[in-house]
DNA sequence: ATAAATAAAGACAAAAAACTCTTTTTATTT
DNA sequence: AAATAAAAAGAGTTTTTTGTCTTTATTTAT
């Protein structure tokens, strides 16, 4: 469904949230561990996000990464937007060039309704929101 | 979502069993151009389908591939487990290894309902079931 | 039997995605 | 001002996916 990219961003995205208060920023470091991604390879996604303006920096000595009020409000959709492009939104299912309503493939009809509530569920959940999920302790970014 | 090849395979498989009647095939130039797709790339997929026994196939002047009555029946989510493995089914939205009713990632229960129509709507429409809608004049395969 | 048509198989090529390493820039702290 | 810590940038490498081309095997028709 989601590139790998785009699977650490959002896991990168909520972390952070979580994680960063006011003034305190996550480093790269602890974000590759708290979310089990290769440091490298998420350093780059997190480059990708803040100049999408997603995610907000720092650099120098304590220095990292947060995300302001209004970040926080970013949607998945918003990060799966930035990151896979709207492919999912827009393309066929079953790759047909130009499939729409009056040009419809196959399975057009019967995707419809499920494409519908899976782009709505992108689009109602914010960051925040899975921020006082993962508070609980009973959701989890990564294993062990 | 789903591969390319996986997406071929689909739409291979609905071609197929629109246009092979009894003792007639399809060859693979005829389904390739049906299906707007790469001649020989498609030919591997044929192939692969046919090892799995999604597709049936006969060599030699006149051959082809074709449908019998048990192959017609094969659902959408039948093709995509040969081609793409279950990974829609087992895996993980955002990819956490472990991701469980016990040990969930913080998407898991927004996902559960659209993930569990999506399986059903794979599982419940055979490629037969296709066959009528394309009859109707009113489906497409590919463009122009 | 032979020739022809077709799928099957194998080996390769190109492009994209996933991942790594090194250097540079910038902000902060001392 | 200098040292340092961090992100930013750039330049790879590896793996996977997608796609192409050639040869072989098999079936059918003549």
């Amino acid at each position: 469904m989601f590139s790998k990219s785009c699977e650490y961003a959002i896991k990168a995205m909520i972390f952070v949230a979580q994680k960063s208060k006011d003034e305190v920023r996550v480093g790269v470091k602890d974000i590759a561990n708290g979310i089990d991604a290769p440091e490298h390879f998420i350093a780059k996604i997190l480059q990708d996000l803040g100049k999408k303006k997603l995610l907000n920096s720092v650099k120098g000595p304590n220095g990292g990464f947060y995300m302001d009020s209004k970040n926080l409000k970013s949607s998945i959709s918003d990060i799966v937007k930035a990151i896979d492009g709207d492919s999912i939104y827009k393309d066929c299912v079953i790759g047909l060039k130009e499939c729409s309503e009056k040009n419809p493939c196959p399975v057009h009809f019967i995707y419809k309704d499920i494409k519908k509530n899976l782009i709505d569920m992108l689009e109602q959940n914010t960051i925040a929101d899975f921020n006082e999920k993962l508070d609980s302790g009973k959701f989890f970014l990564k294993n062990k």
